[in-house]
DNA sequence: GCGAGGGATGAATACGTATACAATGAATAC
DNA sequence: GTATTCATTGTATACGTATTCATCCCTCGC
């Protein structure tokens, strides 16, 4: 047979009728005993599973997320890929991936309105983009994971970047450090910009004014942090403590201080932003402010799931705390 | 308006039948151009999209492609899945992603069958998985990507990991090692089986016999090749040179032989397989063996395609070479 | 013995689209 | 003027399922 066997097949099969056969696949209570055992006895045999097109039109639900995500290879964005995923197939949901850096927003827009999905997990939002707004305006249930926006009227899950930010560097000022470099990003956006001003409240707290030369407006790859590095570490008289905003371009400082035969944490301190597998490498051995992934995907699938199942209901924001990990790249000992 | 418009819907705003508007929206050429001109600015006015359930239920074809795949932290695994992201969506085709490892096989397997896709890409293929089989008897069109199955008939892509391990061998051997380490995978797979025979063949094609004690079988994370490292390099006399199957070892042994002190490649050789982005920081400086993975993604996707097009078609296995890139785990001049 | 009630099932329909078929009108050919 | 073609449009139906409504039969109470 090469056409997949219908319900109607099956019914015919089993000597009932279609209804029965769906109301057995529904768990419809108003079916006989031996009916329902006769039916299932059939669909086994028949090895039948019904055709999720057809179930989704008639009943509005795909049991499908679809996750708008960029740079795939970005180590932090590969593990918030796979923990949605974990999450998502452990409540039987498919995922739908979408990675808008390769797509023109307009065909992206289309996407948001074919109904091929139960609800959005947006997971990388710039200010210049319209496409949260469109998710959210379109109707469709949406959450904005890891990444906030201010003032827009939908569930949001997110770190304190501010928190974390902070927490670095007053870790940094009391430590010692008085001549600090910062590597930033230059696209904006509510995380970088929480990773900039926290850390740079912190010194400001502890009586530290960062250097305007010391801070850097990069790029999002490897090769940027790399550059940085290199920008800031061959100066006559470097930072002696170097903060970014992602792990990945920490990794780049690492890379660019290695290169030059800077020590690390002997000549400089170096800290990350993201936790990810990769800074526990003793390649790196990077001290870093940890997100939350796990809780990030779990409390935001939640809030999917409940504004799936009522539309209506007030938007939340929510914030989870970001530790910092403190490992070799900085000393445990104060900066002398 | 919280209903989203149909087709019906429109029609009746422009004054025609729902069939016109479907002609419309298909191009079908059978329609007046004054017709489809005032058909078309209503669709635009009303900033529709067909609902792709429906759509899909009709024609059979649901312009998405399922993946499945496996550890996408893994930094080849993710590379991989951007290109496979980035070729689709340039078709205009979705992606369902499915990470198979947290997946129950049995509800894998109920995902096959339900007709959600036009065609599966497989990347993760290991001898005791019965999916694959599940997948090509379902009907459904189905590509084996980067990893493949001896026998099984269906189109498959892979890169030489014989050739490409060979070639590894080979250049150990004529830089004169000849106390050589393999670290090997112990799942079973094509993939890792020929990374690890074509290397044994080289080594005995130059002579050279590969010791049992330096052979060491681990699974697939960064600590495991970490362990390995740690256990190859303590002995008295370690080996002058370690290949091992995966990139993400590789890391692993450059990190355990960090953690001991030995340095690379002054005391011992590393050479890994991918070459995956990574390769090329200062921190690892990986000599590797290149998977071709935009020529692999480009040429599996052309191939799914064209098995939509016509199921009949004979199918093809497609191997691409796969060249050593040499970095600095390994150096120029030959062993001493 | 008969009507009421309830449990089980089948018939019919709808989801939104694409398409085969029928119908209409205009244009052309004789 | 009539027959024929062609272009255009509308009507009706199908995709496979879930669900409403109607039907049937059995049981119970009197």
């Amino acid at each position: 047979m090469t056409r997949p066997p219908t319900s109607r097949d099956l019914a015919r099969l089993a000597g009932v009728s279609q209804a029965t056969v769906s109301r057995v696949l529904t768990n419809n209570p108003k079916v006989n005993a031996e009916t329902r055992a006769r039916v299932l006895q059939v669909l086994k045999d028949a090895n039948y599973t019904p055709n999720a097109l057809a179930r989704a039109m008639k009943t509005g639900r795909t049991d499908t997320v679809g996750v708008f995500m960029t740079r795939v290879t970005s180590p932090f964005h590969a593990e918030l890929l796979d923990e949605i995923g974990r999450v998502l197939s452990a409540l039987g949901l498919h995922m739908i991936l979408w990675n808008i850096e390769h797509d023109p927003e307009e065909s992206v827009g289309k996407v948001i309105q074919q109904r091929l999905v139960d609800g959005f997990l947006l997971t990388s939002a710039t200010y210049d983009s319209s496409l949260h707004t469109m998710a959210v305006e379109s109707g469709t249930p949406t959450v904005l994971l890891h990444r906030g926006i201010d003032g827009l009227d939908c569930d949001q899950v997110v770190g304190d970047n501010y928190q974390g930010a902070y927490d670095a560097g007053r870790y940094l000022a009391e430590a010692g450090h008085t001549d600090i470099g910062l590597v930033t990003l230059t696209h904006t956006g509510n995380t970088s910009r929480d990773r900039d001003l926290g850390f740079r409240a912190a010194l400001a707290d502890a009586g530290l004014k960062i250097k305007p030369a010391n801070v850097i407006s990069v790029g999002v790859p490897h090769a940027d942090g790399h550059a940085a590095a290199q920008k800031l570490l061959s100066r006559k008289k470097p930072p002696t403590a170097i903060y970014t905003v992602t792990d990945l371009l920490a990794f780049g400082i690492l890379d660019g201080a290695r290169a030059l035969g800077v020590r690390v944490p002997e000549d400089v301190w170096v800290i990350g932003f993201d936790n990810t597998s990769l800074a526990a490498w003793e390649s790196f051995d990077l001290t870093s402010v940890e997100q939350p992934v796990h809780a990030i995907v779990e409390t935001g699938i939640d809030l999917l799931r409940r504004r799936i199942e009522d539309p209506d209901r007030p938007t939340e924001v929510v914030t989870l705390p970001c530790p910092l990990i403190i490992r070799g790249s900085t000393a445990n000992t104060p900066w002398s």
